[in-house]
DNA sequence: TCATCTAATGATAGCGCTGTCATCGTAGCG
DNA sequence: CGCTACGATGACAGCGCTATCATTAGATGA
């Protein structure tokens, strides 16, 4: 490690002030090139590196991104932070984590321990945040982009997609497929989960195939296990459930094995349909459908949108709709010929 | 968001200098109860919350803990992250992350970087830094802690398991079932599944079954889909193998999913062992072997130990081995009679 | 040639907090 | 009753950096 290196030093070493130093290092292209070369080599020779908390005491601001997300264990949240990773990699920004346990207290609580950081920008999931919580944000003095979602009367920016019509086009497509009687599985009801399950419900009433019993669904948190548990159920109460929209992909690998389990063939007998496209869905046997969510370009595009706005460049749109798609596999290939 | 409220206004509402504030808040048995209580009510009243630059800047050190992991999507570490925010809780602490993606250069960097902000702790997965890591650990000013594996010479603290022994007990658990033809799935070859591979080689050798032919591995990363993939190219090998030890579970579940598209029966063909028993190895059909690793306790005893320390409460051993389970199943319940 | 302007650099002060030492008052003691 | 010891509080300086304004030197034009 060895002693901290000032910038003092630098600036002892390359003949200047340490205010030049200061600003070689941050606009370049104030000071004079051969001022800035000799700068440079001080800064390598000594191995300076700023510190970002003096920095931070002296700008009233810090190069963190805030990030506030419901789980850290949900691999439908990594892959966003993967995303956001990339996004800030080679720039002076870190990221700073906060889980919120699905919970919009602890969300409230979080930004307000975030925001006396003074951070450089804020990404929060959702669009559901307390009032508030809303409040904060609204005030916030950097940038602020809800991620995971898209909806009216963004904060400030926003990248995602409608869980609704994404629900709404798997829906579509089960009933293309000859399904007839969908069912839906769904737990931890959070306002996202919500708005799928509204999705499939507007496309199969619409079809005059909505059956408002024939969905089974759970507060507690989603897991594979749980999908299992959730299709046992639907069909020991209509064992003539013919197709289910899963709310997410661990439940649909879950129906998958209980269908096993039951000797149910799918798609044969059961079409069975996930959401969120991880990569084991294309995996299984059968092949899973899904509904792919862009999650890695979502981080990768907020991180993006931020640095442009902190950087002085045109972060493009404020509203982007990275949309979803549905990812058509063998498991909803459609309800076998003698159906 | 409204104004920042300082030390020194907190400090005119109780009446007292702003050094006693500081005191009572952060050594609260220092100063006299009715002074600590009017300064509390101002605290209270005013909505102060300390700035974080501003204390690391004045004592040279910061509250946060770095955390050098290699993945922030595998399922692996973000058990052992949850497991560290469970630590933190309810303290003072910020955890920090880096991410490594496996490269021994990177980890070097990032560790800098921490240094440089003077961390509070230091929390590192594994045993296998680079000797300039491993010299900037050695003097590093902070409580470190090595995650995820056990081993000759800690840095400082460690909380882990033999990757050779967890391997070892799931080898001698396949050959106990009667599996005597088995081979080796791996990708991302990195030191702990070099070291998970050498324990099966270990316990297969001893028993006579060991055939340095009947394994596959891969330096690309790890997924449902290359678990299938290297399963068919080992059986395309060697058909007769009967038990597949696979370094990680997605490559079990897709050793699984790869066995039913061929039509060969687990466990009576194929017995499937995978390692580290994710949620979903239980919920699959058969349910599947797997090697329980205690991610969660070990993020979690990680982060007490460390902030033990810095509050000056005894830590505990500093080597801790929170050993490995096999989790047998169906997926090993042994070679079918007429094997 | 001289006033005027601009680019480059520097001096000063201060961000909000805490380490260090000084000060004050009072209890305890001979 | 005077002195020491100690607990409680305060004054001061400074952590490493940057915002702001001042200064300097050279370029420009009438």
């Amino acid at each position: 490690m060895g002693r901290r290196v000032t910038l003092a030093e630098v600036a002892a070493r390359a003949g200047v002030s340490p205010i030049t130093v200061s600003r070689a290092l941050r606009r370049p292209d104030t000071v004079q090139p051969e001022t800035r070369a000799r700068i440079d080599a001080a800064v390598a020779a000594l191995g300076y590196v700023p510190d970002p908390a003096a920095r931070a005491l002296a700008t009233g601001r810090s190069d963190v991104i805030g990030v506030l997300i419901p789980s850290a264990t949900n691999a439908v949240f990594t892959d966003v932070l993967s995303g956001l990773y990339e996004g800030i990699a080679e720039s002076r920004f870190d990221v700073q984590y906060g889980i919120t346990r699905y919970d919009p207290a602890t969300e409230e609580n979080l930004l307000g321990v975030f925001l006396r950081q003074r951070p450089a920008g804020l990404i929060v999931a959702g669009i559901d945040q307390t009032p508030a919580a809303r409040r904060l944000l609204d005030r916030a003095a950097c940038p602020v982009v809800q991620i995971m979602e898209t909806g009216p009367d963004p904060v400030d920016m926003m990248v995602g997609f409608s869980h609704h019509d994404a629900a709404a086009e798997a829906t579509r497509h089960l009933i293309a497929r000859g399904y007839r009687r969908p069912g839906f599985l769904g737990a931890r009801m959070d306002p996202r989960t919500r708005r799928r399950f509204a999705g499939f419900r507007a496309v199969a009433e619409a079809a005059g195939l909505y059956d408002p019993d024939r969905s089974e669904t759970t507060e507690t948190p989603s897991s594979v296990g749980r999908g299992g548990e959730l299709l046992r159920a639907l069909l020991a109460r209509h064992p003539d459930t013919d197709a289910v929209f899963c709310n997410n992909d661990d439940l649909a690998m879950g129906a998958l094995f209980e269908a096993m389990r039951l000797g149910i063939a799918v798609p044969g007998r059961l079409g069975i349909c996930g959401f969120n496209d991880l990569e084991m869905m294309r995996a299984a046997e059968p092949p899973l459908t899904s509904v792919r969510t862009n999650r890695f370009e979502m981080g990768a595009l907020a991180a993006k949108m931020i640095r442009a706005r902190l950087e002085g460049r045109d972060p493009g749109p404020a509203l982007v709709d990275l949309g979803a798609q549905v990812q058509a596999r063998a498991s909803t290939a459609g309800p076998a010929a003698g159906d």
